[in-house]
DNA sequence: CAGATGACCGCAG
DNA sequence: TCTGCGGCCATCT
């Protein structure tokens, strides 16, 4: 509990807590890419911004930072796990490892786009 | 200050 | 969906 303050000291700390809000938001069975979180924090071009922040803080928050992937549908490197996790959850697998995004894709493009 | 790196994105083929 | 190219932003060396 001493040593508490030394995160900040990269991303800003708005911008991760924007980030774990909308990360909290995500629906099980779905998933989201970093570019559209960075777009709805209003930031589209500051998309490895995301990933740096969930990669810096990882599940002590109990965020499901597996159901974030890049826009391609990959998972995170090095990380094995969250393929089986997001297998738990309903998502889809393609053969080469890849999220079926047409199904699971949540975000922008599909129900927040109010 | 410049160069290299990274849980990235967009476009074109 | 994959690959190749360039660009974006922040951090490290």
């Amino acid at each position: 509990m001493k040593d508490f303050k030394q995160n900040r000291t990269t991303l800003s700390e708005e911008f991760c807590r924007n980030v774990y809000a909308v990360v909290r938001e995500i629906p099980a069975g779905k998933v989201t890419t970093y570019g559209d979180i960075a777009a709805l924090l209003g930031l589209p071009q500051c998309s490895r911004l995301v990933g740096r922040a969930l990669k810096q803080v990882p599940q002590a928050l109990a965020l499901p930072c597996h159901r974030v992937v890049n826009a391609a549908g990959r998972l995170t490197p090095g990380w094995q796990e969250q393929r089986e996790i997001l297998l738990a959850e309903g998502i889809s697998f393609r053969a080469n490892g890849c999220v079926d995004m047409k199904e699971c894709r949540w975000g922008l493009t599909n129900s927040l786009k109010c």
